[in-house]
DNA sequence: AAACCGGGGGA
DNA sequence: TCCCCAGGTTT
């Protein structure tokens, strides 16, 4: 299915990428993830909707933030039926404080149209029912085109639900993920324009390992290492993990093949 | 492509 | 102050 028509052409203007590199770079970011990575409580569940919720929060939102809303969401609505049942009012108010509410009433609309429709809500006339991660069975889809259809759910949600609760191969792009990705791979991309983004969604499938395990692990890393590291305000190259692939990186090496950048003052 | 949606935090 | 933050939808 697809790539059938695909000519033998070359795929994009992106920066030509060698399986060497991709696999130096993302072995060198699981490993450091696996001694680094905070201790996130969503990281620990495998349950799709307890994920999904995590992952609405999160948009634009800081994690220290998202913390507690999280919690106490999840004691008051612990499931995807609970939720469908509840006034979209105390839904509202568990979400107050929080911002971008349309997150809140297409969260609680997206539950209504699972539970009263199944796989009919993302399009499907029938669909086997998904099994996530730790073997339960789900009222959400497995595949992120499938989510990616359902109210609130865009293309980064898809794929972090995809590979986060149901460790499905997926690749996805956030601010973090674009911004590392671009540095690492492609300084002269930038990832606030959309054109670009697409090229930084190539990039990131390309950078996936194997297994969706493996994936799972990736796609965190590359978050966290944004998030902790290489941030948008300052790059802590000192503490980087795959400075010795990344073409940005601003570390003094010898090599002759980056420009002057002799600058200073 | 740009506007819009919120509120808090860091540099 | 500015601009960033696990974005998505609408115009």
């Amino acid at each position: 299915m697809g790539a059938a028509l695909t000519p033998a052409r070359r795929r994009s203007a992106g920066p030509r990428l060698d399986k060497a590199e991709l696999r130096a770079f993302g072995t060198k970011l699981r490993a450091w993830y696996r001694r680094n990575a905070r201790d996130l409580p969503w990281r620990k569940t495998r349950d799709p909707y307890a994920i999904l919720v995590s992952e609405l929060m999160l948009q634009q939102t800081q994690v220290s933030r998202v913390l507690e809303y999280w919690q106490r969401f999840l004691r008051r609505f612990p499931t995807l039926q609970q939720l469908a049942k509840a006034d979209e009012r105390h839904v509202l108010e568990q979400w107050q404080g929080l911002g971008y509410y349309a997150r809140a009433r297409n969260l609680h609309k997206l539950s209504r149209a699972v539970v009263r429709e199944g796989a009919a809500a993302w399009g499907d006339a029938d669909a086997a029912t998904a099994v996530a991660a730790d073997g339960r069975p789900s009222p959400l889809p497995a595949e992120a085109e499938k989510l990616r259809r359902l109210p609130g759910i865009g293309a980064y949600t898809a794929g972090a639900v995809s590979t986060f609760a149901f460790e499905r191969r997926a690749a996805l792009v956030d601010t973090n993920v674009a911004r590392v990705l671009a540095r690492v791979f492609a300084p002269k991309l930038n990832p606030k324009r959309p054109r670009d983004l697409t090229l930084l969604w190539q990039i990131s499938e390309a950078t996936l390992p194997r297994t969706g395990k493996a994936t799972w692990t990736h796609n965190q890393a590359l978050m966290e290492l944004g998030a902790l590291v290489c941030t948008a305000r300052v790059k802590r190259c000192g503490a980087c993990p795959v400075t010795s692939v990344c073409r940005s990186a601003e570390t003094a090496r010898a090599d002759a093949d980056s420009r002057g950048r002799a600058r200073r003052r």
